[in-house]
DNA sequence: CTAAACCCTGTAGTTGCTACAAGGTCAAGT
DNA sequence: ACTTGACCTTGTAGCAACTACAGGGTTTAG
């Protein structure tokens, strides 16, 4: 299978794939003789295990460690467990910024009662909106 | 008042004001005969106002809107307004993504029972993850 | 007079790609 | 045989919004 093939069927861009080998997330393939890469199944399988990752939010060094601890199956599923956490930990913590973010939005939106420039509500909530990082 | 002064003033990494110069968003400051850079208050009063509309999320472009419009007095405040609900629908969008990748981590967390490599849950929900994107 | 604590410019790194530019290869059609 | 078009190759530069140097200059206190 060639890159293009690769791309579709994984749906992973083909500069990403080329990307991710540089970055050795995906194993470089053979090459034909005239120095096309040339896929096998393995790598489908792959690209498509890093594409659910990504889609949940992974980066791709918690990626390389999932990869790295599933190709050893004597290894407990604790360590891939603890990384999902980790990663859900991260989630819950950006939600909480996006919360606090919309609540302030919508209390200096609503503050805003027209006029002009100089008695601006939401531009005057601007600065202290430092506050309450 | 020196860049160390204003950073610490404004709150802001002596770095980033010179960052800010460089594109635009913060006008260049007079300087000293050894090219030092001497801020006034209203350097200050500006960079408190980026400060506080970069904690509310507010990318640089739209921060330059908003100290576009700011400095005409005769602008209504309805272009302020709809910029902060532009950013406000940014937010809900960013948490609405957040709260189902925070729901998809977790329901995959759960079906976890321990065990080795070869039949974890987690690993196994990866190449799917992709389907609820 | 020297050492610390400032300041300067310019460049490269961060994350995870995407978008070229400039070229090589291959299959099909004329 | 030749050309067209769709593929493939490498390498580099760009995005956001900074941060972190490196390698210098200046100023101030002891």
């Amino acid at each position: 299978m060639l890159i293009g093939e690769l791309a579709k069927q994984s749906g992973v861009n083909a500069e990403t794939i080329r990307y991710y080998e540089k970055i050795g997330l995906l194993p470089a393939p053979m090459r034909t003789a005239a120095r096309y890469r040339i896929y096998t199944d393995a790598h489908l399988d792959r690209l498509r295990f890093i594409r659910g990752a990504r889609a949940l939010g992974f980066g791709i060094d918690a990626i390389r460690e999932l990869v790295s601890l599933s190709s050893d199956r004597r290894q407990s599923c604790a360590a891939v467990d603890a990384i999902a956490k980790r990663q859900l930990g991260e989630v819950r913590q950006r939600l909480q910024q996006l919360r606090s973010l919309e609540a302030e939005l919508k209390r200096i939106i609503e503050e805003c009662q027209g006029g002009t420039m100089p008695e601006c509500r939401i531009l005057q909530a601007m600065p202290a909106a430092v506050d309450r990082e």
